[in-house]
DNA sequence: TTTTGTGCAAACAATTTGCATGAGA
DNA sequence: TCTCATGCAAATTGTTTGCACAAAA
């Protein structure tokens, strides 16, 4: 059920810095590192209750910081008022296309805007590290059926 | 001291909308709308203050939602943990260089890469709506200076 | 056995809301 | 006047922290 791999860097980790592998941060670690989506702190709980694993969100807030700081996970914001949680896949830079109607979010990939983004950046004298771009539209499902979009902030 | 062209605007917004035109939501468009930054509720808050012009953080928050829905103002998540406002002025789409040392905030134009965007997401079966760009990295001025920026997420 | 983690509840920060009072139309 | 806004304080939400107890090394 969890790639084994990903699994043992994460213990791996938690070894080099001598913190103990408990069971919460495995199954923390398992559940989001394996996760196909991006996952909110209240999303890791509630899945981890139905399976019958109960872990204070506390514990699930401190693990969460330590899989961001491992780099096996990255830290979103996408301006809901809460973080959301994913793994750190091999992508350089991927970008996100959340769906106003569904809420949905697409994940996809350009090189080319990619060279654009640094190139406009260090005309501006910029010494870019890293860079997000989120775009909000309607996806191909949601097209023809919605009226109109529940107005939301962003 | 304010542009009267958007002073005169939002008033007209309010009574559109039937809304009275009170002392409070002039004095917090006139800050706003003549904002150069992006100013966060508290910002607002502590600069009318300082003016002598009390408000209360409950009518800020009021009258930023009702700036935000008449179009003329625009609201930011910069990952802080708390949102920040600025004038929508007629740039189409800017983008923004966060400077991860000094904190300050440029703001840029590309068309190219907005167009880019655009084909992005269409070849996605995604009509975008709008988008947003954040860079991240070291300005002009804090480079040379810093020796390691202080990690913080996002 | 010593260190560090865990869960709970309290603490927090940003934001929202209920309600009595007060100002615009 | 009648409606809607304001200010205050209490409520809410996402997240963090203190502390007594429990589990890893």
């Amino acid at each position: 059920m969890a790639d084994p791999d990903v699994r043992e860097r994460f213990r791996a980790f938690l070894r080099e810095q001598n913190l103990p592998v408990t069971s919460q941060r495995l199954v923390i670690g398992d559940l989001l590192l394996n996760a196909p989506g991006h996952l909110s702190a209240e999303d890791v709980s509630s899945q981890l209750s139905e399976k019958g694993q109960v872990v204070g969100l506390a514990t699930i807030y401190r693990t969460l910081d330590l899989l961001v700081n491992s780099g096996l996970v990255v830290e979103r914001d996408f301006g809901e008022g809460f973080k959301r949680f994913e793994p750190a896949r091999n992508l350089p830079h991927h970008y996100h296309l959340t769906c106003t109607v569904c809420g949905s979010v697409t994940e996809f990939l350009d090189e080319r805007i990619e060279q654009m983004i640094r190139t406009a950046a260090a005309a501006r004298g910029f010494v870019p590290s890293r860079h997000r771009l989120l775009v909000h539209g309607t996806c191909r499902d949601c097209r023809g059926a919605a009226p109109v979009p529940k107005r939301r902030t962003l």
